[in-house]
DNA sequence: CAGTTATATAACATGCATATTATATAACTG
DNA sequence: CAGTTATATAATATGCATGTTATATAACTG
């Protein structure tokens, strides 16, 4: 599985962006990140499996904790792939004839 | 399916994300899409419409063909979302402590 | 050391995603 | 109109993802 499989296939569940979004406030253990689910500790834990296999977040070893963060790089290659789209996107908006498509299409 | 599940989902399929570069050159029928894959039409068909429904693409109707093309506001809200991450990875990195937490890992 | 806490793993059930083949439909083309 | 082309849909097989319960492991705590 390419990186960019495993990370937006890791970013289309809820509950692991949900995690994520928890995180970007900031380090929490597996505990923590599974409080406020209403689903069991074996599944968060296996969420954050697929997170950390995606590279979208790090883990320590802290006595019996293994708290989770955000990986600095996630998002960079993920906004790379994207800026492909972006730029064609941003450059069809402004073609007449495309925009003329857009409203046929839309009647 | 939330907007972002759909459209996460939808770009995690490499046979996905290669259609969409592809019309990233521009507008192409289902059987041009087709082409360059060793996959049937009517697989092509049911990516198609899984990007579609996730409103990463649109369609027109000309004579039987059904020209695709890029969906002018699809990677606005996957953007929008990654944002969140994005301040907070960047904010991160520019912090000692996390940091200096980041180097004690990787030893 | 005994008990508890934090987390991981295994075994299992279930449903969804994706591919295939066969077929339907609708529009061109001679 | 008959045949072909472009695309969609149905039926079906199969595998992967995700959740559960039960259990293992390793580190704290009194």
């Amino acid at each position: 599985m390419s990186s960019l499989d495993a990370a937006f296939s890791a970013l289309a569940d809820p509950t692991r962006r949900a995690i994520l979004a928890r995180l970007a406030l900031g380090e929490a253990t597996v505990m923590e990140l599974a409080e406020p689910f209403e689903m069991t500790q074996p599944a968060i834990s296996r969420h954050l499996k697929v997170l950390e296999g995606a590279g979208l977040i790090l883990r320590r070893v802290e006595g019996t904790k293994r708290p989770c963060r955000l990986a600095p790089t996630a998002v960079a290659e993920i906004d790379q792939w994207l800026g492909m789209l972006r730029q064609t996107l941003s450059a069809n908006y402004n073609r007449l004839d495309d925009v003329l498509a857009a409203m046929r299409t839309e009647e």
